[in-house]
Parts: C-alpha cells; structure tokens; sequence
DNA sequence: AGCACGCCGACT
DNA sequence: GTCGGCGTGCTC
C-alpha cells in the first residue's frame, strides 16, 4: 500500500522565509502550483501549493479551507525559478511569489473567462407563446436560432450582429431569455485569436534583409551553439546599429516554427513598442504580446494566461517577464544586459537578467544576452568559458562609425553650460538638415536654487539633499522624496529679491536652446516630459519625421532608439562620475558615453560626438576613446579583482532605516558583533560597516548599513541566513526596519 | 502582514 | 473604572 500524499506544503501571502505544511482534507482536488485560501493564526491568508508530500515535521497540522484554480496559475518552471529567487535574494517565498503574479490573482480573482451562448433545445416549441408580446426578444431570439442552435456562440459575434440590427441592449436580452429558459450560457477559457491590447499596426510586408558576411557567421555560430547537449548562454556584443535585433528575429524563427515560446526581456518600457513593431512585421502569424506595469490589472491577467496555454508565442516584456509563467518556452533573448534597471531596487532585488539566465540554465534552453556594451559580469563569465562570446563589429550598409571629440572646458566662458564650440557645431549640423542631440543626466531646470545675498540654498526637510529648481511648474522638487513646494522669488532667509539658480538640467538647456534656435523644435526627453501614457512615442514620432529638431535628454535617450537623421551628439557635464565614490561609476559612465555616442550618425551621414569635460585627461576617457569600450573593461576587471570587487568577490548588503540617528547603527552593530562570534571573518565573510548609507537620511528616515563581502558565494549565503536568524529575534527600537540586497548594484 | 495580548497613561 | 496607544509574539 502506498501512503497518500496529502500534506501541502504552502507559500503564504505572508512575510515567512519557509513553506508551511497543511493537511488537504480527504476529496479535495489540488495541484501544485494552485492558490488555496488557508487558516492562519486567527486569520486566513492566501497561499500557492508549492509542493505535495506525505510527511511533515508538524505533529498536528491544519486543513487548507478551499482550493481556489482547478488548473495551476503557474507553471512549473516558473515556480520553480521564484521559489529557488526566494532563497538566493533570501525574501520570503510567500511575497516572492504574490508580488510576481497579476494583482487580480493576488485578490483572489479568477483568470480572465469568456461567455458563450447557445439556444436551449428543450424549450424550442414553447418560445412562440413565451416571446409573444417582446418584440426585441424575438429578434434577438431569431438571431439565436439561425446561429446558435447547434454551437456555441461567444459575446463578441452576437454583439456585432445585434448593434447592427440596432438592439443596443443585447446583453440584457440575451439574459431574459435565459431567464426564460431559451439560451444557456457558460463561462469558458478565452479564445486568442486577437488580442485587444495589442495596436495593430499596418503589417507591410518584411523586407527581405541581406545579412551581412558578419551576421551570417554570428547566425551560423548560434545554430552550432543551440545543438549542444548542455546549452550555454551566449553574449552577443554588437556595437549600436551593427543590427542585434535581426539576429534576435532570424535565432528565434526555427524555434518558433517547432511550436516553442520566445521570451524578450528589455530594461524599460519605452523599448517594448519598437521591438514589438519589428517582432510583429516579421512574425505576422504569431499572436505577440507585451508585459510591463502599465498595463492594467485585466490586461496583465490575459496576458498571463495566454502564455500558460501556448496561444501567445511570443512575449516582451521588463524585468518582471521573467517569472511569467511560458508553458513552452523555447528560448530568452535580454536586449542590452548591461542595463541596471534590471535589478529591482525595492522589496524583493532581484536581477531580471540573471534569473533569465537561471531560467535558461533549468530549462537547458538557449539565452541570447545582447548589448553594445556588456555588463563586466558577463565579460568575466566569458572570460570563465561560462559564456560564448560572438561579436558583431561593423554597421551594415554605408553606416559608419562617429567619431569622439573631447573637449577640454576648463577656463571656458560657457553658455548655460554648452560652450561656444558646441553651439557652432549644432548650428551647422542643423543647417545641413539634420538631428542633433544632446544629453545631460539630470532633469529639472537647475539643481541648485540659492540667494546670492545670504547664501540660502534649497534644502529638502526630509532628506541630505539639495533641491532641483523645475521652472516650467515654478516648484523646487527634491528629487529622493518627490516633496516638493512652490518657488517663490524672494529669499525665504533674508528677504532677498534676486533668488537664482546655479548648474543645468535638461530643462535649462531645452530653454536656452530654443531661444538660440527659435526656428528648430526642441524635443526633451526625460522623466518629465515622458510620464504620460503614450507621451514617448508621440515625441519619437517627431524625431522620425526627420526634419531638424534638436533632442534634449537624460539616459532615457541613450537606450536603444533609432534616429537615422542624427549626425551629432553632445554630452554635457559628466564630470562627476569620474570622482564617485561607488566603484561602479566608472562602468556605467564608460557604458553611456558608448551608447549615446551610437546614436550618431546612423544614416548615411557619419556622426559626431562631442565630450565637454574639465577632465580631458583622465585615463578614462583617453582609454575609452583611443582604445575602445572592451579595453576599459578590461582595465576596470583588473581593479575590481585587485580588491576583490564583484565579479570576483560576492557581496550581500544589510540596509537599515529608522527613525532617529543612532538606532540603526546601535542595532546593525549588534549584528556584526554577532556574525563575528559566529566566526563570519574566519570563514572568509568581510564586513564593512556598520555606518551610515551615503545619504543618511533620505525620506525622514535615517539610513545605515553594514556589507557583507566573500570570495565563495555559498559561505556568503550561509553567514546571510544566519544574519536574517539574528535581525529576526533582536528587539527593534526606533522603529526599525531591515531589508537585504543580494549583489546590491549600488549602495546610496 | 495580520491579529491578539498585555502593559501603560488619559479620559468619561 | 475602560478606552486605545503600541511594543511583543506567533502563525504550519
């Protein structure tokens, strides 16, 4: 006799680190991977069946009260990636998971279902005395008889047809004469033959693409890759234009033809429609679908299920795609791995690209990790022989490469920061007809607002912060808590009125460039101008007119558009990034200034990049331009593994906040007298810290940490979870809270 | 996260 | 007296 399995073991909706084990009680169907509602405490809680045995350390176990799917709302792979997330970010299995899937799900609700009608044979003869007297029953009911006698007939159809013949109310009808008892309906699984939430845009034909000589090898190299019997992940480090995303649709076409899924994970949503476009011109047979936070609670539902039954093939999607629960999943593409957005920076910090090669890894499936400039994680993972290396080095076509200027500014009289030179150099392009732009990473008009009288400047109450002057809204905002009040032009300290600004954002020189060229249109970009839904593409839409415009732009500018009428970029005031304190600066400044400079000269026109800096010596830039984006890299891994820096090292992070000053480092002090009992330092875990985060306090709240580094990944993990053992059970004065980030990306 | 319990000070 | 503030402890 074999023993039933019938303990559950469940992730709550509630913040705990493991399952819990419930008795199912004897006739209740469940599986994993399904939502049950469960008595908890002296409450109830929502939980996900993640796995189904016959034993449990708990003598005496409680009964899950209902089974809310018939089906599981996750598949098993997807499970199986969030519940191994759970412990390598060490966040609780419950929120991990509740946090991943759709919010209607989370409340509970079903997935989205559709009706369908059809005439009640039973009751044919009597419908002649029942509908006597109603007429607009009767036409409805003829309708329904000539189409629904013999077949199922969903909502969509009979509203057409109905609104045509002029009853408006054809629900309302439809359910009198069930009421009567001559339709029968149901609720079914809807039907993807179109999706509602995608635009269809005028599908030309695709052009037939020659690949380059390049393209073909690099083509050639991941039909030979993908035949391995354990697939690695590949980098594809192709430069801006050396055309990335025709190989994404040519690697991923044998693979949809053999009936898989394609997952597309890309840092933002600005990128989701232009992929989206091109994926839909190439692949017009294929139901395509997007996944990111602006869509709605019902959309997100729909697109969740389309991609558990197969029906959508393809998926694009932020970071949050990756958990998406693709039935079939035949390969991952992640378009410019190297983007920090793809670690969540709130709650559950995950990495949205290395769960994707995880997930890959699980599946034995191949991953395509695509970017002009590579994370210096992949680099080493290349360098480890854990990833194969292609390259795409040239621009098809007579696409030629920009050239780099650096242009030394100090002793420079400079107009709102651009100086005269730069202004010379747009007005030519401009008149030769074509796009400048130009890229400041800060928005607002002016990051600093002062009296020059007294030396008042704008402080945030709330934060160590300054605040930025936004003129359009005659408001200072600070840009850490969004507080933000109006700005009024008289000193606040001394009463003085000639209250004025000091520095630029993309504001200001928006504003300076218009008055300079009142003829051209200034198009910003930024966080400001792009906040309304559908703002973006309306601003691209200019651009691609292609007349002259001068674009001005923070680093939203810099990720993957294409602008084949621009032939000169400038880039303002990157200076600081040279001196920052976080050793990651330097790989993302050498990253941005690549990738903005790619954005020139993509026509047939060669582009021009213009660097003002006060630096023009610095062995960065002078590396970066004589010897290229890989040299710097290279560089930048010898420093790191000199201090045993990611990706050498491993580094979890402990962050603090609380209400007063010394709470947070009186209670993180305590945690690392603890890990060095535990013999944390023997063992090869260094700490450092505990002390107060860069910018301390932040929100009203005072910040502080303590860095956990090692050379062994899994020590690290184990002196974590000890870590989380301690924090749990130490008593919290000043209302602390504590949360961990598994190889945090920044530490302000 | 919820929820209950228990210990306080501040009210009708 | 008792109402409710919040610190503490527990949840299979």
């Amino acid at each position: 006799m074999t023993a039933v399995k019938n303990i559950l073991r469940i992730a709550v909706n509630r913040p705990f680190y493991s399952l819990l084990d419930y008795q199912c009680p004897d006739g209740m169907e469940v599986q994993i991977g399904c939502r049950v509602r469960v008595p908890l405490g002296y409450s109830v809680s929502l939980g996900i069946v993640v796995e189904i045995t016959d034993k449990s350390a708990f003598k005496k176990l409680r009964s899950i009260q209902k089974v809310l799917d018939k089906k599981p709302i996750l598949v098993e792979n997807s499970l199986k990636l969030l519940h191994w997330a759970s412990r390598y970010y060490h966040h609780p299995i419950g929120l991990v998971i509740f946090n991943t899937i759709p919010t209607l799900l989370r409340k509970g609700k079903p997935l989205p279902s559709m009706t369908v009608w059809k005439v009640n044979g039973e009751l044919l003869d009597q419908a002649d005395t029942l509908l006597k007297r109603a007429h607009k029953q009767r036409v409805v009911w003829e309708f329904m008889l000539k189409f629904a006698s013999n077949q199922w007939l969903s909502e969509q159809p009979i509203q057409e047809e109905l609104i045509s013949k002029g009853v408006i109310n054809w629900r309302s009808f439809l359910n009198q004469l069930k009421n009567k008892k001559l339709l029968i309906n149901q609720k079914v699984e809807i039907e993807y033959t179109t999706l509602s939430s995608i635009p269809v845009i005028g599908l030309s034909k695709k052009k037939a693409v020659i690949l380059t000589q390049e393209q073909q090898e690099v083509l050639a190299q991941l039909t030979l890759i993908y035949q391995a019997k354990k697939v690695k992940p590949t980098l594809l480090h192709g430069i801006t234009g050396s055309g990335k995303t025709e190989i994404y649709l040519r690697t991923v076409e044998p693979i949809l033809n053999a009936g898989q899924q394609v997952l597309i994970l890309v840092p933002e949503i600005g990128l989701t429609s232009q992929l989206l476009r091109r994926f839909q011109r190439y692949f017009p047979q294929y139901i395509i679908a997007l996944l990111h936070s602006s869509l709605s609670d019902g959309e997100r539902s729909f697109v969740w299920q389309g991609v558990q039954n197969n029906k959508i093939k393809i998926l694009i999607g932020t970071r949050s795609a990756v958990f998406a629960p693709l039935k079939n999943l035949g390969i991952i593409v992640v378009d410019e791995e190297h983007d920090n957005s793809f670690k969540q920076q709130h709650q559950f910090r995950y990495h949205g690209r290395d769960l994707a090669v995880k997930r890959a890894y699980d599946l034995n499936i191949p991953i395509i990790l695509g970017s002009a400039t590579p994370a210096l994680e992949s680099l080493q993972n290349v360098e480890r022989e854990r990833y194969h290396y292609l390259r795409l080095n040239s621009r098809p076509g007579t696409r030629i490469r920009p050239d780099i200027l650096l242009q030394d500014i100090r002793n420079m009289r400079l107009e709102a920061g651009i100086s005269a030179f730069l202004l010379e150099e747009i007005e030519q392009h401009l008149s030769a007809d074509n796009q400048v732009m130009l890229f400041l990473n800060r928005r607002g008009f002016a990051p600093v607002l002062y009296c020059p009288a007294c030396g008042w400047h704008a402080i945030c109450q709330s934060c160590d912060t300054h605040m930025t002057y936004h003129a359009g809204m005659k408001k200072i905002i600070c840009h850490h808590c969004e507080y933000e009040e109006y700005a009024g032009t008289n000193c606040p300290d001394c009463d003085h009125s000639g209250i004025t600004t000091l520095g630029q954002g993309t504001e200001r020189i928006e504003h300076v460039l218009q008055t300079h060229f009142p003829a051209i249109p200034v198009v910003r970009i930024d966080r400001d101008t792009t906040s309304r839904k559908g703002a973006l593409d309306n601003k691209l839409a200019i651009v691609r007119q292609g007349k002259p415009v001068i674009l001005v732009g923070t680093q939203m500018l810099t990720k993957g558009h294409d602008f084949p009428k621009l032939t000169l970029v400038g880039i303002l005031n990157i200076d600081q990034f040279l001196f920052s304190i976080d050793y990651r600066a330097q790989e993302q400044l050498a990253q941005q200034i690549v990738q903005v400079s790619g954005r020139a000269g993509r026509g047939n026109s060669k582009g021009r990049v213009i660097l003002q800096t006060s630096q023009p010596e610095h062995p960065l830039l002078i590396s970066l331009l004589s010897k290229g984006y890989l040299n710097v890299a290279k560089q930048l891994l010898s420093e790191r593994q000199k201090w045993n820096y990611p990706p050498f090292g491993f580094q979890g992070l402990i962050r603090v906040t609380a209400s007063n000053k010394d709470s947070g480092l009186v209670f993180l002090q305590q945690l690392s007298d603890d890990l060095s009992l535990l013999g944390c330092q023997d063992a090869g875990v260094t700490l450092w810290g505990p002390a107060p985060s860069p910018m301390e306090k932040r929100a009203n709240r005072y910040r502080s940490q303590l860095l956990m580094s090692a050379s062994d990944r899994i020590v690290l993990h184990q002196f974590l979870s000890q870590a989380i053992g301690k924090l749990q059970v130490y008593k919290k004065s000043g209302n602390i809270k504590w949360s961990i980030d598994v190889d945090p990306l920044n530490m302000l």
